[in-house]
DNA sequence: CGGGATCCGATTAGATACTG
DNA sequence: CAGTATCTAATCGGATCCCG
């Protein structure tokens, strides 16, 4: 398999003997591409926010996977995580500068789509009714 | 779900009324970061390919999912399919202009990854083994 | 050669219940 | 309030067989 991945990476034009890091862009553009994160995110785009806020404000989460992905968010250094030892407890999420940089990142596919939206959803209906 | 969609896209600068563009965001985003997606699209970005030349050089995929997400990436559009009605059979996979311009989008983000991976490592590492 | 159809194990995610 | 734990339904993906 690596000599595979190291193929693709020179026709890319990226050096080899770093065979790990298409591995890491798999795994950051999963975690970019997943339908939980990207919400997440844009929300906390606006500013920091609790638990509470961010489960009613994403219609449809259940705390399971709104914990989940918050989990592995601050692990990867995108958000913060700040507890507040009160009662009743709070907890407030926040975007890292690392966080807010891949949210600008993000923005620029999230606008490739929007541009070309119609034409992909134009490929789909043709694809699915003419053939 | 739809309001707080709206709230979302709002936030984001996003005009509303077109709600079902996260959607398809979303649903762009999962196949842009879907683990054979990534090395079927920079295989194809050196140039067309066949069937059994891409389930070579990707080692690891099954037939089922190199068919399955080939024809996904068709039905988007951002592939041709030609085949030759020759003996034996012969199929060439192409990215299309559309393919060559979501492949250079993602490039952005894939850059971003890579120059960022080394933060996102040691976040990682970090995160598991201090705590 | 280039797949489609089917079976089946593995991973995922929702619903629910419980806790510091 | 902010989660964790458990069970279960659904989806995904690999292996295998078969066909034009």
């Amino acid at each position: 398999m690596d000599a595979v991945l190291r193929a693709d990476l020179a026709a890319q034009g990226v050096a080899p003997g770093c065979v790990e890091t298409i591995e890491l862009v798999r795994d950051v553009l999963a975690r970019v591409g997943d339908k939980w994160t990207v919400l997440i995110v844009t929300a906390l785009a606006t500013g920091p926010m609790r638990f509470t806020a961010l489960h009613e404000r994403i219609a449809g989460i259940s705390q399971r996977m709104l914990s989940h992905t918050l989990r592995a968010l601050h692990r990867d250094g995108l958000i913060t995580r700040t507890a507040y030892a009160e009662v009743p407890p709070r907890v407030e999420y926040e975007l890292t500068p690392l966080g807010r940089s891949l949210a600008a990142a993000v923005d620029h596919l999230v606008h490739w789509v929007q541009t070309h939206q119609t034409d992909i959803a134009r490929n789909r209906e043709e694809f699915d009714t003419g053939r």
